[in-house]
DNA sequence: GATCGATTAAAACACCCGTTTGAAACGCTG
DNA sequence: CAGCGTTTCAAACGGGTGTTTTAATCGATC
């Protein structure tokens, strides 16, 4: 890690550490001891420790934002060309199999996942706010394909069907690095492509319910 | 508020604001100023604010287990009554539908669904364990019962599946006191008994979703 | 009405926070 | 090698934190 410049060690252990103890609980001289940096370099490079927050979130949502918009126009562009119906299930698949996937492009990126699956119910409007501006565009994409694969629905009964599938996904997102809670003697968890797919299983099947 | 005992203010104002703004981000200045006591108080009727933390989620948890646990425990008596396995819908309702109902149990109480909401995937310790040791009994009898509900499927997806309804669930839960995401102008949100209802319809076809 | 435990009050404690400062060290170009 | 913009560094700043202390006030009991 040494040989990288300081600003990239002071990315990486922002994102380590504001995934794993949250944005306030974490100080900006843990962050620059764990990155080997001067207190002073933070602030030096990003400004202000908020600024360093947006920094270790656009990082990987922008390229995250676009493998999500590729994949989703992919499927659009399939349907089009049958002349049918986008389904929602490939629709669902397009939108989580990016994020989830991202979880093994590399150290920290499993990190940055978990911070992304809390962001969404973060109290402090500091987080919130800089993710979802970030993935706004990208989510209203989604959810208008959403709209015409499941033109049966009404708006407000799939916005909350949209809801508690985010949640579902945060909630997985947040907690995969996480020990699980011991509620029965499992012989052996699901490792994490059966997790996503059983995710996408969960919430196509949610989705499409009859009303 | 005034003429209720110094605890009982101290309580009052801690959940609104642990709830609102998150524990870590809530000071004990803050919740005396609001609670119009001083700020010795808290350490002197609780001793310390990780005690009162404890003390907020206990005073409205123990009930609402207690709610729930005779819920299960009335659907798997029906069962057990008529000779048949318990569905999982009603074990679902048994164990959702308290939960939300919960919220217009009077004020306060939804900033306390909230809180409960995000405890559950919430990076700090302090709040996840406090949470995690009060819920987990009545959490392994929800699970159990499910079991006998869906004998067929496999402990370990069992145990994703019911993942992502506590995700869906939890991010129902706090997020409803927040504006929503504006994705699309949708004519009218849905209310809470509403959207209670489509959750138990969403998570419910999900779990029994095939395999 | 005096006494004594329970409660409230104001002040100080020691510590950690994000940010700023000004000087030192570095690396390049002329 | 001199000069200069960039980066690093130690130190300090002002302010907020949870907790503790000490004294004052209250209320019931004798």
């Amino acid at each position: 890690m040494s040989q990288l410049d300081t600003k990239t060690r002071i990315l990486d252990a922002g994102e380590h550490l504001f995934a794993r103890d949250g944005f306030h609980n974490t100080s900006l001289r843990t962050i620059t001891s764990l990155a080997k940096a001067n207190l002073a370099a933070v602030n030096y490079h990003f400004g202000s420790k908020e600024a360093l927050l947006r920094a270790v979130i656009e990082r990987r949502l922008l390229p995250l934002n676009q493998l999500r918009k590729e994949q989703i126009d992919a499927v659009l562009a399939e349907a089009a060309a049958t002349g049918t119906a986008p389904s929602a299930k490939s629709l669902l698949r397009a939108f989580i199999e990016p994020t989830l996937a991202f979880r093994s492009a590399g150290p920290g990126a499993q990190d940055f996942i978990a911070l992304v699956g809390r962001s969404m119910s973060e109290p402090d409007e500091t987080v919130r706010n800089c993710f979802i501006g970030l993935v706004l565009p990208n989510f209203r994409l989604f959810f208008e394909s959403l709209q015409r694969a499941l033109p049966q629905l009404p708006t407000a009964v799939l916005m909350a069907r949209v809801q508690f599938t985010l949640g579902a996904m945060s909630h997985v997102m947040c907690t995969s690095n996480k020990p699980p809670i011991n509620i029965s003697a499992a012989p052996q968890p699901l490792d994490d492509d059966e997790l996503a797919e059983q995710l996408l299983q969960f919430v196509s099947t949610g989705l499409e319910a009859p009303q």
